[in-house]
Formats: C-alpha cells, sequence, structure tokens
DNA sequence: TTGACATATACCGATATCGGTATATGATGG
DNA sequence: CCATCATATACCGATATCGGTATATGTCAA
C-alpha cells in the first residue's frame, strides 16, 4: 500500500494555499483564467492545473466565454468543511465556554441536590 | 523545486481523514494512544506517527500518566479553518440566501430612486 | 487560412506522504 | 535487574503532488 490519493475530497482540496487563494479570489465573482494567473503570480499551467482539482471536487464550475473559460465558485461544496470543523467551535468560542460554564453549574447543583435525598 | 510541505498547517493536518477521526475520539476527552489504535483499526506507528502531525500544528496536546501518555484535544488550532470556511457560508445558507435577496432589493430601490433623481 | 491569444494537458524531476515492519525508548511490576 | 507493556522513531517502498517547461487544443481576427 502507498500514500492514499489526497485530491478527492474538498478538505484536500483547500489544504493547498494556491486553491483558498484562488477561490478567494473567485468569490469577487466569475473570473478567467488568466486573470487568476496575475492574481496569483503563478504560471498559467500551474492555475489550470488547481483549478482543474477544485473543479473534480466541485468548488468551482466552468463556463465557456469565447476564447476564454470563465471559472465561478461554488461554495457549496465547502459545506462538509464547515459542518466539521464546526463541531469544534466550543473549543474557542467564548459563547460556548460560558455555555459550559452554566452547564457545568448545573451539573453541580444536580449532585448536591442527588446527594441530598 | 518540488512539491510544498504540507503538514505544516492545520488544514493539512485535518485534510488526512485518518487524523480527523483521531481529532473525533479525542473530542469525547483525553485518551491514550492504544484506545485510539483500537478506535480507527490502525497500527499503532501509523496512530504515533499521525498524533506527532495534530502535536506539530498544536491540535492536540500531550500528558505523560505512567507509561501511557495522554493526548487531549485542542480545538483553537482549528479556528483558522473555521475562520477561512466561514467567509464561504453564504453559498449555501439559506439565511444568507435570503439577505442577499433583501440586499438586492434594496439595491434596485436605490437605482430606481437614483433615476428618479 | 494563418497567426495570435487563451487554456489545458503531457511530461519531468524532486520530494513529501502514506502504510508497513522492525527497533529504540521509557516506565512498571515482580 | 528483567520482562513486559506503551509509545515513538527509523527505515522502506510505492506513489501522489508540486512547480517547471514544452506542447496540444481551441477560438478569434485579419
Amino acid at each position: 500500500m502507498a500514500r492514499a490519493a489526497t485530491t478527492a475530497d474538498a478538505f484536500n482540496a483547500v489544504a493547498e494555499p494556491r486553491r483558498r487563494q484562488i477561490l478567494d479570489v473567485l468569490a469577487g465573482g466569475e473570473r478567467p483564467v488568466n486573470d487568476l494567473v496575475h492574481a496569483l503570480g503563478l504560471a498559467q499551467p500551474q492555475v489550470s492545473k488547481h483549478l482543474r482539482v477544485l473543479r473534480e471536487v466541485g468548488a468551482v464550475e466552468v463556463r465557456d466565454h469565447g476564447r476564454q473559460r470563465l471559472y465561478r465558485l461554488n461554495g457549496h461544496a465547502l459545506k462538509p468543511i464547515h459542518d466539521w470543523v464546526k463541531g469544534y467551535e466550543r473549543s474557542w468560542s467564548e459563547r460556548f465556554e460560558q455555555l459550559d460554564a452554566v452547564l457545568a453549574e448545573l451539573e453541580q447543583k444536580e449532585e448536591r441536590d442527588g446527594d441530598d435525598e
């Protein structure tokens, strides 16, 4: 066995900083490849290759427009990432910390009541 | 030039499904390595290696306890992922879609007012 | 139809990464 | 101290991945 294929899902597509950059640019609207090349300062083939990966996980979609190909964001593909990481929000969110504190307090109270019975 | 180092940040640490699994288990509380080995059905060295990556990005912390090493989650390391992906929530959230619709309507109204003047 | 433009693909070399196996390290109990 | 348990590291082979360069494909304009 060997290395697992990594570009097959959104998590891996987004693990590459350049690809996150591409998505960030596309968040501003549909763009031809050349715009991305200039925005990222990468060589054109590299950009096309990153776009392919993003296409394969559904994070971008293409549309032909004359000799250009216009790429646009499909953020929906990122939802699984959001859903997963949201479960950990508790770890840093003050709101959740306060909620946890309240719950802990309630639990303590519950225990005391239990002892009394 | 060659492949960029990938395990250096949280995005890459979490791109590996096994590592997400490890975090998911640790979300239930501190665990020794052996528990993770059994929970994931992986060989022990593999688990130790994944834990090392997670440690290096700060997603887990260790504590010595006799001959065991207890790992615990540090979800704070995942905040950058959450922050980044949250910017795309607009793409799938119905709430945001409705907000966008309202904003578009306001904009139209604004334009009409402008035409009148 | 030819030449310029826009993009995708093929190929290359370097290396990071994964799982697997063997071994080192380190603590505990007898 | 020795055997055992718990974990980490070293090494290996396979391969995926990245950037770079060259080239193919496809579209438009003169």
